[in-house]
Parts: structure tokens; sequence; C-alpha cells
DNA sequence: CATAATATGTCGTCGTGCGACATATCGTGC
DNA sequence: GCACGATATGTCGCACGACGACATATTATG
């Protein structure tokens, strides 16, 4: 009963990505923000660069695992951002992934949990 | 409480180096035996390549997480293989991991798990 | 006695995280 | 009015690691 399995062949997903997907969940963030919530999501363990910020913007758009539109902060001046937004794809892969994550802790603690 | 502060700036382990670690936990082994554990251990998912193998092996010894000594398959004579075992940071580096793995599943199912 | 499984290793490529650098706008305090 | 930090977006080059392809040799099996 695997969903979609052709979803399978993308994970592992990074950690960077996994946590930038997973702020998207509760709505549509900008860049700097998602920046910022994954600071505060993996309590300071994982810093973005801005490298890898919007290297991998980039790609999960090729993906098409979330989707961007343009916004004027003001009218029609000033300041251009961009937000994104997890599409129906993106949201399966985060079930897969921390499903993928579950299990493989599961092994783990099977394997060298019970035991001296 | 977090015992050996030094180890977490070498997490997040890679899916095949976890799952190495994870094969050695019953005890000593060998590359071969470990690859097929490995496949075994992840339901057929994680087939270790012996580039991937040979180059996380030569780099798990230069950490000290494994160990290596040279066993003889017969008397003297015949193939030579080596066996790796964990050393106690070996154990340490994978109950690190495993934790963190389960703060990031807690940290994902709480934002993706409790809402539409 | 050929063929598969076991066993170890190297090499080149590609994807990704990351630090450094570059720009520009916005808010706050002085 | 203006300096300065926070916000915001982006590029570039480096380094590390997984992987497939290739190379070899030994040990079982049919």
């Amino acid at each position: 009963m695997l969903a979609s399995p052709d979803i399978q062949p993308h994970l592992p997903l990074t950690e960077a990505v996994l946590f930038m997907l997973i702020s998207l969940v509760p709505g549509p963030s900008h860049g700097y923000a998602m920046l910022k919530d994954v600071e505060v999501l993996s309590e300071g363990r994982v810093l973005l660069s801005t490298g890898t910020l919007y290297g991998a913007l980039k790609r999960l758009l090729e993906q098409g695992w979330i989707a961007r539109y343009v916004e004027h902060d003001q009218a029609e001046r000033g300041r251009v951002t961009h937000s994104y937004e997890l599409t129906g794809i993106g949201r399966r892969i985060i079930q897969a992934e921390l499903a993928r994550l579950e299990a493989l802790v599961a092994v783990g603690r099977r394997a060298a949990g019970e035991r001296a």
C-alpha cells in the first residue's frame, strides 16, 4: 500500500530540505522567514546558509514540491518578496519521509536499543 | 545532559553510514557481509555500492568509530578478510543519531501530523 | 570446469550543504 | 536626517559523500 510509488526514489531528503518543507506546512512563507523558522524548529541546531536556502528552493520548484508567487509588500512600490507554498506532491513527500525516518529509528532501536 | 558534546558536530550521519554502524551492533563483521546486512535491515531499500562501502569504512576508521583487524579464513593460506568492530565512540554516535532522528520525527509530526 | 557468489578495492561524476561575497530595502534609535 | 541592524534575495566556488563502472581474486555449486 505504497501511495505514489514514484516518490520513493526521491528519498532520503536532506535535513535542510525536510526542515524547509516542514516550515511551509502551516502556510505559505518566503525564503528568509523559512531560514528563521528552521532555526527555531530545530532548536538552533540547523542554521541554513543562504546558499543552501536559495539553492534548495530552486530545486524544490523544479521538482514541483513547492510553488512560488510574487508578492508586493505595499501597493506597487517597494521590496518584492517571493512566497512559497507546498504542493500536494510536497505534502506527500513530507509524509513519506517521516514514515521512512520512523522505520529507520525502529530498526536502529531494535538493533541497538535492547542489548548491552 | 549531552554526553560527549563533541559528537554533535558529526551529525547528521548519512543513511549509508548509519545502517553500516547498526549492522555492526550485534558483533564484528566484514565489508561484504555489511553490504548484505544493510540490504536486509532496510528491507531492500538501501543497496550500498562498493564505492560507498569501502569509502565509508575508510572514513569510519580514520574517525575511530570502528576498528579493523585482519582475519585469515583458514590456517594461513587463502583469502584474507578484514573484520570491523564498533568502538565506544561508534556506539555513542549511533545513540546520538537515533536521538536526533527521533526529535526530528517529533517536530515533523507535530507540524505536519495533527492538521488537515 | 564453468559460473555465480563472495570479497576487496579504485576512479570519475554528480548532487548538495556551506561559507563568502554582493545588493538592496526597511525599521529603530540617536 | 542618518547610521546601523534586521530583513530579504541571490551567486560562486569548495568540499564531502553516494554512486555506478570497472578491476581482481577466491570460494562454492551445479
